[in-house]
DNA sequence: ATCGTTACATACGGGGCGTATGTCAACTCG
DNA sequence: CGAGTTGACATACGCCCCGTATGTAACGAT
């Protein structure tokens, strides 16, 4: 078949995306010049236009990625709790430490939605949401948590969490405020419970 | 004394800053000519970087306006009600509610923290957060909130509030969803009652 | 009345994005 | 096996926009 074109074609793809969540992560998007990234990988602005479009095409690109990263590891992590509360408790901890990585808080938590408008909406659906949407509406089946709209909650706890790691992240003391937070998570989420 | 420039000045000033509201709410900050923007009022660059320095400085004076006025009409709503825990509710439904508003959205929300950095960092202090964290002090005090940073569980609710308005106001039938992410709100609040 | 200050306009340079066009290698098919 | 076609990527161009340096005219002080 065609495979040898097709294989190198996905090579330099990878290559594009790598780059940008690098220049994205470090410089922001509004300032990572798309010649710069693109020459930093050895090629021009031409392939990057032939694989994504424009520079928003390359920034949903390294958005999905990340976020399906994301969603993946904290499906994992609730996977190893023994109840479906405690493991909404322990993804929601992961978002928080998750969410404090400087490329996830660039590019996802402060580019993204500026960028491409709220995380809902987004052609990835927002992975992170839909897992903890899942596991509430679980735990609402079986009685563990109030009859709540389980999206609703869900938005909200992310929202929480998310804004949580911003101001760990942000802080000038990190290692103080990480607890605080992780506490006042707990305390809030505690009010879904029956 | 040499009150007819500094009239007139100060009047120039509002000028540009409404004009900005206008045109970041409407084109987004990135999208927003400075060109067009100060034409708009009958002026040009040179005016709006002597009154602000640059670009983000202008949308810095705009959000500090924006914020401050968040922060005052969430006050007086409070001060209207019966105890401080429904005044919590009741700032919190306040602010889900002035998110929905296109301009708090997309300049306070979305352009804010991607250009300005986090919140809690704006000169203004983001002062909804200020007045959230006293309300929630007060209620620590008397007991009727359990025992938890009131900064860290401000950061939380409001987070919580903001991110379910963006939700509201990114959905297709707003009216559904609004009192899904109200009642949602008013749940996981109850969480820091003692 | 003169001079310094300052609010604002004009002029200039640099850079970045998107697109139109070119090129060359890889696959197809007779 | 060779000619044609497709497609991946490079090159070239125009446009817009930001920030700054420079100019100017009005206002206030002395």
């Amino acid at each position: 078949m065609a495979t040898r074109r097709a294989e190198k074609m996905e090579e330099t793809r990878q290559r594009l995306l790598a780059a940008a969540r690098v220049a994205f992560a470090e410089k922001g998007y509004a300032a990572a010049s798309m010649d710069d990234l693109t020459a930093a990988v050895g090629l021009t602005r031409g392939a990057l236009y032939h694989h994504f479009g424009d520079k928003r095409g390359l920034l949903l690109a390294v958005v999905t990625e990340i976020d399906a990263a994301m969603a993946a590891r904290a499906h994992a992590i609730g996977q190893q709790c023994g109840t479906l509360w405690d493991a909404l408790l322990a993804e929601g901890a992961a978002y928080i430490d998750m969410a404090r990585e400087p490329e996830v808080q660039r590019i996802v938590l402060l580019d993204g939605p500026a960028v491409l408008g709220d995380p809902s909406q987004w052609p990835s659906q927002n992975s992170c949401l839909q897992t903890t949407t899942q596991v509430l509406r679980r735990l609402i089946a079986d009685g563990t948590v109030r009859a709540v709209d389980p999206e609703a909650a869900a938005r909200l706890i992310n929202g929480a969490a998310l804004n949580a790691a911003l101001w760990v992240a942000a802080s000038n003391t990190p290692e103080e405020v990480l607890p605080k937070a992780q506490e006042a998570f707990r305390v809030l989420a505690s009010g879904l419970l029956a």
